[in-house]
DNA sequence: AAAATACATGAATATATGTTCATATATTTA
DNA sequence: TAAATATATGAACATATATTCATGTATTTT
């Protein structure tokens, strides 16, 4: 007798997808990775300017996705640069909004 | 004298993409989507089963997931057979479980 | 050293998302 | 037609995410 096999899912295996989608389902969050991705780091300054947001909202993202490993922070002198920590997720990102 | 050229970010073009990445960025929702990614509808029960959720928050997310476009269902019978809306989810998914 | 600049942080609040439990609805089966 | 099965829905609540505003801190400029 043909067993019927059950496809079992091991949800533990998404935790890791579902915790940076969750870092990245922002519209200013994929605004500022956008305009990182071009390999160049930015500071607070030139991103608020470009992404037209408020400072402490913009820094709020900045310094979650940043606890989160997206981002990483350089200060010099009065400015802190940004920029993207895995490159990994600019080409997630690419097929996001290609897929789109 | 050569102007700096600033580069200006409309949000509004990322609104769509973090959209369905809120309707996805969930383990639960990860886990259907990778269920269902065979081609293949499955009913409620199946994907219960194989999920390992309880009745009422699988048909939330599923309920949701439709709504927002991402999963169709079918009815027949006592059941509903959901399957994917548009297979660039999956091409979506692929890239970011890839990429991770 | 005082003022200005660039950014971070805390508190308060608003809004969205996830969860549970009880109950409703549709369909089939007995 | 009553009971069983499969799924959806509503209410209540918990938790997470986003937003605003005031203020703190580090650095530079005057």
């Amino acid at each position: 007798m043909l067993e019927i096999k059950e496809q079992k899912i091991d949800k533990a295996q998404f935790e890791e997808a579902a915790y940076i989608l969750k870092a990245l389902a922002n519209e200013t969050r994929l605004s500022v990775i956008t305009l990182l991705s071009d390999e160049k780091e930015k500071s607070v300054s030139e991103l608020m300017e470009a992404i037209d947001c408020e400072q402490s909202l913009l820094s709020y993202h900045l310094t979650d996705m940043r606890a989160k490993g997206i981002l990483n922070c350089r200060r010099s002198g009065k400015n802190c640069f940004y920029s993207i920590r895995n490159r990994r997720v600019i080409q997630m990102l690419g097929c996001i909004v290609d897929c789109n």
